[in-house]
DNA sequence: TACTATCCTCTTTAACCGTT
DNA sequence: AACGGTTAAAGAGGATAGTA
């Protein structure tokens, strides 16, 4: 059924464990194509180049991703990919958030490569795959979870203007990224403004760091 | 099946207003 | 004047429904 015809994208940062994401998916499917991207950049341009693709692996941390930026992004440009988040927490706040998100899957890495396999195999049937040891029933404050849906809705572009006004970005400098004008980066903040339901700048990315999104630099080092 | 009409979303921009 | 924010409008593109 599956097998010759799949395409799976690896994205971590770290060789090691591309390589034992890989190995992982060889034990499923022996027959998967498996491409690795090391960075946000090499995801992107597979993206680009690549038609179809069945699932992506996600770190959650590389470089040039930002919380679950990545996530949403990818969500709302390819809705109808699965991506399944490979993360070192365990945290099941990070877990449920990811799955609020749009994941299909949150692999640990701590887990044990058959674990792993079956995880994909999961997700590729269509299921979802949380680790069965994490409780996720643990109910999160519904402001937090509304702001999760809300953020959610946001489109790729929100989503970067979003990011660039967590950096402390003004209006104009957002605009010359972008390469548009500082009148669409206006209309951008107010749409995101109104899907999160607050009426700042400030607020928005308040609220955006509140659930991760977007991380705001920590003063010691944190990894 | 193929074509067309229509609707909807996303993106972009200009004009305008309020505050500092 | 600079900056932040609102609103109306228009084009591009995709999805959908109806028709021949």
């Amino acid at each position: 059924m599956q097998g010759q015809n799949t395409t799976i994208v690896i994205a971590d940062d770290h060789p090691l464990f591309r390589g034992a994401l890989r190995q992982a998916v060889a034990s499923v499917m022996p027959q998967a194509r498996v491409i690795e991207a090391s960075g946000l950049d090499e995801l992107n341009a597979t993206l680009g180049q690549e038609r179809d693709l069945d699932l992506i692996l996600l770190d959650l941390t590389m470089p040039g991703v930002q919380g679950f930026s990545a996530l949403l992004s990818l969500r709302a440009q390819h809705p109808e990919l699965p991506v399944v988040i490979v993360s070192a927490t365990e945290e099941p706040t990070v877990i449920r958030r990811a799955m609020e998100f749009g994941a299909s899957g949150f692999i640990p890495k701590s887990i044990d490569v058959d674990s792993i396999g079956g995880a994909i195999s999961a997700v590729l049937a269509g299921d979802t795959w949380t680790p069965p040891d994490v409780d996720l029933s643990a109910a999160e404050d519904k402001e937090t979870a509304d702001l999760v849906r809300r953020l959610a809705t946001l489109t790729p572009q929100q989503v970067r203007v979003l990011t660039m006004l967590s950096e402390g970005l003004l209006n104009k400098q957002i605009a010359y990224e972008l390469n548009v004008s500082e009148a669409t980066v206006k209309a951008h903040v107010s749409a995101i403004l109104d899907k999160l339901g607050v009426d700042s700048r400030t607020q928005a990315v308040i609220a955006a760091s509140k659930i991760g999104v977007t991380q705001r630099p920590s003063p010691a080092g944190a990894d």
